[in-house]
DNA sequence: AGGTTGACTCACC
DNA sequence: TGGTGAGCCAACC
């Protein structure tokens, strides 16, 4: 499996999480049949370019936390599509994970 | 080639 | 709940 194979197989997985749900970089490694590239995953965000569209602000940590560095637009856009936080400014993952995808 | 790093996760305190 | 430490793996010095 190349490189950016995996990073395809994260970006058509991105591109299908419906508006007002969340993921985490976790459940995107195992549905790629690699649930150890946790890391990978976040890697393959970061490099991911701009013009693909990906709305990879749908995308948390797994204790909810937002991608570091860019927490302010990320918590906007998420807000818009009413995703709610906790006190800690934590996204409420058991409540907006896209839960579709495990079935 | 070997050490470091990180958009991570899990098991334990 | 929240913090910590170990495991993880490919990219990048």
């Amino acid at each position: 499996m190349e490189r950016s194979d995996f990073y395809q197989e994260v970006y058509a997985i991105v591109k299908e999480i419906p508006p007002g749900t969340v993921i985490t970089y976790g459940l995107i490694a195992r549905l790629t049949g690699y649930p150890q590239r946790s890391r990978m995953v976040g890697q393959a965000l970061y490099h991911a370019p701009a013009v693909a569209g990906l709305p990879c602000h749908r995308v948390v940590n797994s204790s909810g936390k937002l991608v570091p560095g860019w927490e302010e637009e990320q918590r906007h856009l998420l807000e818009q599509e009413g995703i709610t936080f906790r006190k800690n400014g934590q996204v409420n993952i058991s409540r907006h994970l896209w839960k579709e995808i495990l079935l």
